[in-house]
DNA sequence: CTATTGACGGCGC
DNA sequence: CGCGCCGCCAATA
């Protein structure tokens, strides 16, 4: 309990993203201080299921819905993130480096 | 207990 | 420029 691992302190970060922002598994990995981690990241995702982690937020370095087959839905976190204002073509973030939020940066 | 996989990312050839 | 391999931690078989 007082060692969170990686694992946790990845909810954490996930947790933390602001409405209308995305991040990418490597970025969170990094901020943990484990960029080559990043595969853990999504692990925790699939954990998340239980959480309040907004996984639908958390999408690989290039913008890809990668981990969206994972939801309910085939489409469901397209939707979230459009939702929020996070246009999505073709399972790729538009403009993701407008909306990309690094934890490392704006934390 | 050991081996393989898993929502990725970076570096090598 | 294109394809592949390795690394990280944890969970599952």
């Amino acid at each position: 309990m007082e060692e969170p691992s990686f694992f946790d302190k990845v909810y954490e970060v996930a947790k933390m993203i602001p409405y209308g922002r995305v991040t990418s598994y490597g970025a969170i990995a990094k901020y943990l201080g484990a960029a080559r981690s990043a595969r853990m990241v999504g692990w925790a995702m699939n954990n998340s299921h239980n959480k309040d982690v907004p996984a639908h937020r958390v999408v690989n370095r290039v913008g890809v819905l990668t981990g969206k087959h994972h939801f309910d839905g085939t489409n469901l976190m397209q939707q979230l993130l459009e939702n929020e204002g996070v246009q999505v073509k073709d399972n790729q973030i538009i403009d993701f480096q407008k909306y990309f939020w690094d934890p490392a940066k704006e934390l």
